[in-house]
DNA sequence: TCTTTAATTAACCGATGCGTTAAATATAGC
DNA sequence: GCTATATTTAACGCATCGGTTAATTAAAGA
């Protein structure tokens, strides 16, 4: 049902193999072969592998004499990135108590015996 | 496969309906019915969402009294919002090139017609 | 204890995902 | 045009996913 984009994305990035790509990726662009040597798993498994990653806007592909090199496409993962910031503050508000508890504490010098 | 942490996040994160209910826990804990009522689909079905959300670690549930609420643990983002941040370079990349590009022009002043 | 309410589990179904091998396509070079 | 190389497409198998309905478990309350 991954019809969105952003779930287009995460499906993407949720297979192991495919983010060994992408790192790979990271150090230049490279062949099906190339892609494929390091895994023990066949052509036409990186083949369709690319062709998730190309769907999801993670890579270009061009083609160049018989080969076909794919190249990152970084700035696909800018979207995903930004909706995962819309919740930073919810992993940063324990900070927030944390600061506001211990504000607290410096205030009155322990209210009772509730250690909660 | 999701076997890896990661995998498991973002595999929970492809789905629309998760990311609604992620985004519908923002505003607070939620029971399952409560979680359910603004989509169509059954209860089991939330019910399993939910299961896959616990599992990846985004929420964390507790049974109090007959009903069992559902709490964002947005901090497993933070794991998936690492691993994308090592890609970030290589989406500002073309900022710099952007950047370096400015700069040629200010130090020769339009050096041909290649109005790019 | 019996009933009601909340949620899960079981059993099923169709679609999709990821792998395979075999066949087809595309290009380079003789 | 034939041959070798690079890649994709086709056809298949099996596991998982996301949904359903029906049955089960858990707790509250009369």
């Amino acid at each position: 049902m991954a019809t969105d984009r952003l779930s287009t994305i995460f499906a993407a990035l949720a297979d192991p193999t495919r983010r060994a790509i992408l790192a790979r990726l990271t150090t230049g662009d490279a062949t099906v072969t190339e892609l494929a040597e390091p895994f023990s798993i066949s052509l036409p498994a990186v083949s369709r592998h690319l062709k998730v990653l190309e769907h999801a806007g993670l890579i270009t592909r061009n083609r160049s004499a018989r080969w076909r090199t794919s190249r990152l496409r970084a700035e696909a993962l800018r979207e995903a990135v930004a909706w995962m910031e819309t919740y930073r503050e919810f992993w940063d508000v324990r900070l927030d108590l944390l600061d506001d508890h211990l504000r607290r504490l410096m205030a009155a010098p322990t209210p009772e015996g509730t250690t909660t």
